[in-house]
DNA sequence: TGTAAGACCTGTAGGTACTACAGCTTCAAG
DNA sequence: CTTGAAGCTGTAGTACCTACAGGTCTTACA
């Protein structure tokens, strides 16, 4: 843990303004270990490179795209390693895309029965509500 | 707690194969509330009526749907009370309909990029690879 | 130079929705 | 009567943070 200079050192609320990662976020990563340890000042302040802001974006994007921190600690591992080919980083990226895909078909048919149910619901102030029907009776197969 | 008739009451195991809710899931139910305590046999086993089998398929219904366990317990407190009206039970729906819709979309975004990331790779045995320069370059405007 | 606000530190607990034990007791069938 | 399945409690782990509490340090201004 060297020391830095200071004027190419920044504080972590710097890097959390410059990344968009909440502060408390950046000391999580740190302390699972997808970020390393960052140098400190001489008072125990963090001091971040400009190549680790870097990182803490890549991690803000990955998870943006709905990557897991174990697959971004995998994708990182990757580009540490130095052998990031890019035929391993697309196997990850198109089984990861796989992944989205049957969570959005999943919410697709959420959202017609969904939709179904709130159409045939009469919006009424009767207590006898079709929703709930739906709800209760599903799994019972009457 | 009231004992009850055995050939009312059914024990766990079966509640759980009726509803294909875990074992474990349903003592967290009864633990965090959304299950009322059930009658227990004189061993301190569980005795489930098949009104609770009913309302634990419910339950199970409502999180495939997405319901999280804080709408369904409001969802049940609306059917316990007696007054749950359909305009209330549609409004909770709808706006439930309006978050899914709302994943769904983020969800194609998601793939919308993910998919133009995997097309720009060249799957190739090289280390550069235009994944992780998207990855790298994305939040930091370069 | 004093001081007050703001930023930073560590460590721990909470939230969501489960799941997985460990270590014990009870039930049911042969 | 024994054995294996099923039940019990309680705790800890998973993923991914967020939110304190109770300190120290820096910085700007009067």
């Amino acid at each position: 843990m060297a020391e830095i200079t200071a004027s190419r050192a920044l504080p972590i609320g710097e890097a959390s303004r410059r990344t968009g990662v909440n502060i408390e976020t950046i000391r999580y990563y740190e302390r699972i270990g997808v970020m390393a340890d960052p140098a400190r000042t001489q008072a125990g302040h963090r001091a971040y490179t400009l190549d680790q802001i870097k990182r803490l974006a890549f991690i803000k994007r990955s998870r943006e795209l709905g990557f897991s921190l174990a697959e971004i600690r995998a994708l990182l591992a990757l580009v540490d390693a130095g052998g990031a080919t890019c035929a391993e980083v697309h196997h990850m990226t198109t089984e990861h895309l796989a992944n989205v895909r049957h969570k959005i078909a999943g919410l697709r048919a959420m959202e017609r029965v969904l939709k179904d149910m709130a159409a045939e619901c009469s919006r009424g102030d009767v207590p006898q509500c079709p929703i709930i029907d739906a709800l209760f009776d599903a799994g019972n197969g009457r």
